[in-house]
RNA sequence: UGGGGAUUGGUGUAAUGGUAGCACGACUGACUCUGGAUCAGUUAGUAUAGGUUCGAAUCCUAUAUCCCCAGCCA
């Protein structure tokens, strides 16, 4: 995680601090907030996501920015979920954001709270603002409220409520608090300016009713503050000093300062977490949210691909959600790495896919333990083998990390290699196995393709190869070289393994960049998820625990899915990322 | 035709009036029992037009383009 071993007074030549992130803007507030001592020298960020559906990706990027902000700054960051609106918010999606935020590597500690932790409070300062004539209970049905807003261009007009008396206005909002109005039927709206150019300031609405049952608070409240009365109090009460949010809440900033003021104005100064600093209010900041190249990341329409069988769960492998890059087998020093190495600003973004990708590549590189196994087997008799003997060769378990040993695979007579590592007429570029040509067998031999077998079809069924014996363990005493080293399984070795093969689960780069009457569901990708049945692998391969990530040499890394039958030896493997390939490159090019 | 933001290589992100840098990608080459990894190198950028200044990505003026806001969502 991101050590606090910022220091400010000798890093002028480097762009990052406090272990590797990205030195940002929000940086530089709190640092000149801690050099002025404004807060009394506490920074208290928090990640404020609404329990409405499952992480995501950008929601990674939010979290290692707030967490971040507080580690290296020697601050806190609570953990606040913003359950305003009980008609979407299930205590499910609770459990799954907590367990995300824990698996992501980040710790709240005590700091766990919940914006309905604060109605009582809520309730209790909108009176108070009610008796100062500044909100009023307005009796506009939602389409006469929105009617009345006005336009971008053209102000609203005043709401006939609006001049209610403060004993009328506590009157009906203690009523609509009691439950004796029907949902729809009133709102407590703040008063402010019926023309203002920001939207947001035309009188916004701060309590709705709503006959909901509310993951936490049940049936105690019959009205729920909105976001805007809500967030900024929220901010307040738990001595929030830096609230960090994306950019299309700047036009709320000035409701959200109006807030603090009126209270401000009224004597109200929550008890907070702040130490003798005086008088103290938060301040939001805002942050451009990441996009990805190849997928959605609004809740909505993840939500969608969900309901609508588009994937399988919230936790698909090809979901942008952290729950489905776990599964995927993406390591969350991954996703940390890439949160902070992408940066924080406040232009538009949109990052490559590829980038995320190099992230899991650099990680598992140095922990995944090396296997063999064949996706598309081609059957390989050696000829000059035993019938009915086996051999057990050492192989390298991560050349990478010498402390991860070493481990026995079985070789025999009988052999698969990869269907796309023989070519009977290959191109010039093509160093794998050919008629007549030698190819080393990782681990083991050199072998000699002599014959090619082929069905009636003509397809070809089966290699009859030759292996010189002096070559075991992989290297020619005589010195000659080989231009290619191919992965292979045993046959009679062997395990069975489905393996996932995914894509990008849309066929554009932005899929919501559609023409007119064309949606994001129109061009998700038919091909994301390939499934391969009955792949072979290395026997060693099915000491494998759920989660764990192996290397399939020369194919890419795979994750051990929850689906897979431990006990049956059934195992089943995601492709986590393929290793970069220079072939397919090649090959690519060649093509055009 | 309202208000608020933004614009630096293909993609991100630095440079806070003083050498436009870093990362990813792409391309070379070296090395290699993974066409992986590693190592070395190359490539390519300040939206436009004026102005201020010894000096401008940075300051000023205009223009262009993009994003957000008219939920009793967050």
């Amino acid at each position: 995680m991101n050590a606090p071993d910022h220091n400010p007074s000798n890093n002028e030549t480097t762009p990052t601090s406090g272990g590797g992130r990205l030195a940002n803007f929000i940086d530089e507030v709190v640092e000149q907030d801690l050099s002025s001592h404004k807060h009394g020298g506490k920074i208290v960020t928090r990640f404020p996501p609404e329990p409405n559906g499952y992480l995501h990706i950008g929601h990674a990027k939010s979290i290692c920015l707030n967490f971040g902000t507080a580690l290296k700054h020697h601050g806190v960051c609570h953990l606040r979920m913003d359950d305003t609106n009980p008609t979407k918010e299930e205590q499910h999606y609770i459990d799954m954001i907590q367990r995300d935020v824990r698996w992501l590597g980040f710790d709240w500690s005590e700091h766990e709270y919940h914006a309905s932790d604060y109605f009582d409070a809520l309730y209790d300062w909108a009176t108070k603002l009610i008796e100062a004539g500044r909100a009023y209970v307005c009796d506009l049905p939602p389409e006469e409220v929105s009617k009345s807003r006005g336009t971008l261009t053209t102000p609203g007009r005043e709401s006939p409520f609006r001049g209610r008396t403060a004993q009328e206005n506590l009157d009906l909002f203690t009523r609509m608090r009691n439950g004796e109005f029907p949902d729809g039927s009133r709102t407590l709206r703040a008063k402010i300016d019926m023309a203002a150019p920001n939207l947001n300031l035309r009188d916004p609405v701060m309590y709705r009713i709503l006959h909901a049952k509310h993951p936490r608070t049940g049936d105690k409240w019959a009205i729920y503050p909105m976001y805007d009365w809500a967030h900024g109090q929220s901010d307040w009460i738990e001595g929030v000093t830096h609230s960090i949010c994306t950019l299309e809440f700047e036009d709320h900033k000035p409701l959200y300062e109006w807030y603090i003021d009126q209270l401000q104005a009224i004597g109200v100064q929550p008890q907070r977490a702040i130490s003798k600093a005086g008088p103290y209010r938060p301040r939001q900041y805002e942050f451009a949210r990441l996009n990805l190249t190849y997928t959605v990341m609004s809740k909505r329409k993840l939500l969608e691909l969900v309901r609508d069988k588009h994937v399988h769960g919230w936790d698909d492998p090809r979901m942008p959600t952290i729950s489905g890059m776990r599964r995927r087998g993406y390591p969350p020093s991954a996703i940390r790495g890439f949160c902070d190495g992408i940066g924080v600003a406040r232009r538009e973004n949109t990052l490559d896919i590829s980038r995320l990708q190099f992230h899991v590549r650099e990680e598992l590189n140095k922990t995944a333990p090396r296997r063999m196994a064949v996706l598309d087997p081609l059957r390989v008799v050696i000829t000059n083998y035993p019938e009915g003997q086996t051999d057990e060769l050492d192989a390298v378990n991560n050349p990478e990390n010498p402390a991860a040993g070493s481990r026995k695979v079985p070789f025999a007579r009988e052999l698969f290699i990869e269907r796309e590592d023989f070519m009977e007429d290959p191109p010039r570029k093509f160093f794998r196995l050919a008629p007549g040509r030698e190819v080393r067998l990782r681990y083991a031999y050199f072998i000699t393709c002599q014959e090619v077998v082929k069905d009636a079809s003509g397809g070809i069924q089966q290699l009859n190869c030759t292996y010189d014996p002096a070559t075991r363990g992989g290297d020619a005493p005589d010195g000659r070289k080989v231009k290619a080293t191919l992965h292979w399984v045993s046959a009679e070795h062997a395990l069975d393994a489905e393996v996932r093969l995914y894509d990008h689960l849309f066929t554009k780069e932005d899929p919501e960049d559609q023409p007119e009457g064309k949606t994001y569901l129109d061009v998700l990708n038919p091909d994301s998820l390939k499934v391969v049945t009955h792949a072979k692998t290395e026997p060693s391969a099915a000491n494998t625990s759920v989660g764990e990530v192996l290397q399939f040499e020369r194919l890419g890394y795979f994750a051990l899915d929850p689906d897979s039958d431990t006990a049956a030896k059934k195992p089943v493997f995601n492709r986590t990322v393929t290793l970069k390939d220079t072939w397919a490159k090649v090959q690519a090019k060649a093509g055009d």
